[in-house]
DNA sequence: TTAATTTAGTTTCATATGTAACTTATTGCA
DNA sequence: TGCAATAAGTTACATATGAAACTAAATTAA
């Protein structure tokens, strides 16, 4: 046998174990109490920065594919948590917001996954907070530039 | 509106897309070339560092859910990149190693795997990599407890 | 022993997800 | 203008995934 991958030590292998694991504990703090699924909490979290933006900005900006933006703004929309208005200058065009209830909820979340991402992070000291920063922005970097053609970048 | 979420600030959301990213990149290497989806790579993967795992320890290893690897497992063995034997010692649980046609696969794949971390992380001072590799393992150690309302634990 | 319990692995079923095809609106250009 | 090409979003279809039920073997306890 010529050559040997430790699968422990594979980057990709670590980074996708890591994050899948947050990525569920954090799920649970919302998916049962509010009956939000991960892409619909996606799309809320984005428009409660902000708002106003159409479905393809959404998706761009939450790194989802269209599909996926698409079927977590209906059904958001059934659940009366957004508010969607035809953009006045093309009317192929979503407008989306947070309705009232819609705020209520994100009112509500924000602070389970802020305070989820702080007891992450208070475990490390301020020096790996720092590097973690650093590399994860290197990495993303890296890693757009590294799209291979005839993949989505999205 | 109280308390806002910088979703593009926020950890577990940058994980999620990076290691997403990667990890679809990864899969365009072999699943197309080699017919193989992501769980059946891990399976191979594991069984190519240590063999004759059962299909639980396989699953522990490799964070995949049992079913999951039992999909997996059978699929191999439909390709014939699996041999299958039983435990002598206790029936219930089988004997897994990569076939010789398997070992093939493993080692075409394994370059192109290898090579795309180290594209990935050539670009990085060793500091950086150095300082990934301690924060990763830090963070995969802590545990977050993640009390759901209205659940008891078991 | 043998009946109850636990464990390894598989199957079933309901849901989630991605790709491609589609619909409608806009744009480019002859 | 008017017609082809493109873009925003949705729908359809096929496949992937996870939870729970299930089967068969091993273990425990009576």
């Amino acid at each position: 046998m010529d050559k040997t991958l430790i699968l422990q030590d594979f980057l990709p292998y670590r980074l996708s174990v890591l994050s899948n694991r947050i990525s569920r504990s954090i799920a649970q703090l919302y998916e049962k109490q509010f009956r939000l699924t991960m892409p619909e909490w996606r799309v809320m979290a984005i428009l409660g920065e902000k708002s106003g933006l159409s479905a393809g900005q959404v998706a761009d900006r939450t790194a989802m594919d269209k599909v996926a933006v698409s079927r977590a703004v209906a059904s958001l929309m059934a659940a009366g948590r957004l508010d969607r208005k035809t953009a006045s200058d093309d009317r192929r065009r979503s407008v989306l917001s947070l309705s009232k209830k819609g705020k209520d909820v994100y009112a509500k979340v924000v602070p389970l996954a802020c305070d989820y991402e702080a007891r992450l992070i208070e475990r490390l000291s301020p020096l790996d907070r720092r590097n973690l920063d650093v590399v994860l922005s290197k990495l993303t970097e890296i890693q757009i530039k590294t799209a291979v053609p005839g993949e989505t970048t999205r």
